[in-house]
DNA sequence: TGTCCACTGGAAGGGAGGGCTT
DNA sequence: AAGCCCTCCCTTCCAGTGGACA
């Protein structure tokens, strides 16, 4: 073999024998480990759908990484199988966090029984009420039961609020031929207080809870994916108990702890090592620590980039907490040296909770008295990153060693 | 107990940008 | 071309608020 640049990283024993995918969140195993019973309990409510009747309408319920997408694309799966030699049942799975308008859901519903690329539903320009005829119209033309799956739908419903989950409901009203049921998944108990009283009557037929996993279930869910990935004996014995057990600390995602092995066996892997060890696991945690903040700022809008300079080059000059007020004039002064638009207070104060949700700062109401009521802002992400991955930005590059000089009040 | 500060955060609406229909 | 519709980003307006202070 010729002599390359890749050479070095071509290794004679790789710790990966199979496909690395396998560890990835999105990779649907033939077997769900320690999930049994929500499989069970879903298939015996949607069996009716089999049989040609509408199932009930479900709710699954349960944090991040619990395995509510996994059982539910599980579920789907099935029923394509079941399907050759059954009844006409169609399975829809839909995320909400990139499907988030109403409109948008029902395009993508509508544009799953067009098969004509001409009479496909745009992706704007029609009233919702024509894209609802069109899919009603559509759907109805077989005898067929649909299942729609709805992914994160608490962020369907914050944001675009419930009209589109009550068209759904009292869809079947409407319909001859065709049944549709709807199985929404959401992270967030509490989100069906939003809800108008006859959609969340008609959308919790059925409820399901889907509890963390613990640490021994984590260590069973990533012993069944290393078995199809990893060549025998590459895994020190500690590996995979200290991955399932940083997972289960954060509140038992199962996510978690497959990202985390996949970047230890990465790093290991990198380091031109044949076995993976316990501080390949810490470095692992580091890194996707590191990579969740600078991904997320580096996908920031340029108008949260520049305010999230504000709060980093105020703690720069030690001061560690500010208010709503101070940022504000520090990002006039950003906006003004880089030319940018300056927005609003009002806008401004939304753009700081949207990078407080992101978890970028960490902002909290408080009353100074006489000194008025206002938020303390400062930053939750260690400053030096974050002010690296700002100034990667364009605009935002041209404010390296810059100096404020605005004096904030609150040090 | 009332006042007052510096905001907060909801509501309404403007307008740009995407697209379709007539 | 004119008239719609939808989403996104933003502004304007304003009632409401927690707590120090007189």
């Amino acid at each position: 073999m010729q002599d390359t640049i890749f050479q070095q990283y071509i290794r004679s024993k790789s710790i990966f024998k199979g496909d690395r995918d396998v560890l990835r969140p999105s990779y649907i195993p033939d077997e769900l480990p320690h999930r049994e019973e929500q499989i069970n309990q879903l298939a015996s409510i949607l069996v009716t759908a089999l049989e040609g009747q509408r199932p009930s309408n479900v709710l699954l319920f349960g944090k991040t990484g619990t395995g509510k997408t996994a059982t539910i694309k599980y579920i789907g799966k099935e029923i394509k199988k079941a399907r050759s030699d059954l009844r006409n049942v169609h399975f829809l799975y839909m995320n909400c966090e990139v499907v988030d308008t109403q409109y948008g859901v029902l395009q993508n519903i509508g544009n799953e029984f067009i098969e004509d690329f001409e009479q496909r539903i745009p992706f704007t320009g029609w009233s919702t009420e024509r894209v609802y005829n069109i899919l009603r119209e559509k759907i109805d033309e077989d005898r067929r039961v649909i299942v729609i799956a709805l992914d994160e739908i608490d962020k369907l419903v914050s944001k675009s609020g419930d009209d589109v989950l009550y068209h759904l409901c009292r869809i079947n009203d409407d319909l001859k031929n065709a049944k549709v049921s709807v199985i929404g998944i959401s992270n967030d108990l509490k989100f069906t207080e939003f809800l108008d009283p006859r959609v969340k009557s008609s959308l919790s037929e059925e409820k399901m809870v889907f509890p963390p996993y613990n640490a021994e279930q984590l260590r069973d869910i990533l012993a069944q994916r290393s078995a199809l990935v990893f060549e025998e004996n590459v895994l020190e014995p500690s590996v995979i108990p200290l991955c399932a057990a940083l997972a289960a600390q954060e509140h038992g995602d199962a996510r978690r702890a497959l990202d985390l092995l996949r970047v230890s066996a990465e790093i290991a892997e990198r380091n031109h090592l044949s076995i993976v060890n316990e501080s390949d696991v810490t470095k692992a945690k580091n890194k996707i620590e590191l990579d969740c903040v600078t991904e997320a700022i580096r996908t920031l809008p340029l108008q949260s980039k520049m305010i999230l300079m504000g709060v980093v080059l105020s703690g720069e000059r030690g001061c560690g907490k500010l208010t709503t007020g101070d940022l504000y004039e520090t990002y006039k002064e950003l906006s003004q040296c880089t030319s940018t638009a300056v927005l609003t207070q009002r806008r401004v104060t939304d753009l700081v909770s949207e990078l407080d949700m992101l978890g970028l700062v960490h902002a909290r109401v408080k009353s100074f008295g006489r000194g008025g009521r206002t938020k303390e802002i400062e930053l939750s992400v260690p400053q030096h990153d974050a002010k690296k991955s700002l100034e990667e930005d364009e605009t935002l590059g041209q404010l390296k060693n810059y100096r404020l000089r605005y004096q904030t009040t609150l040090m």
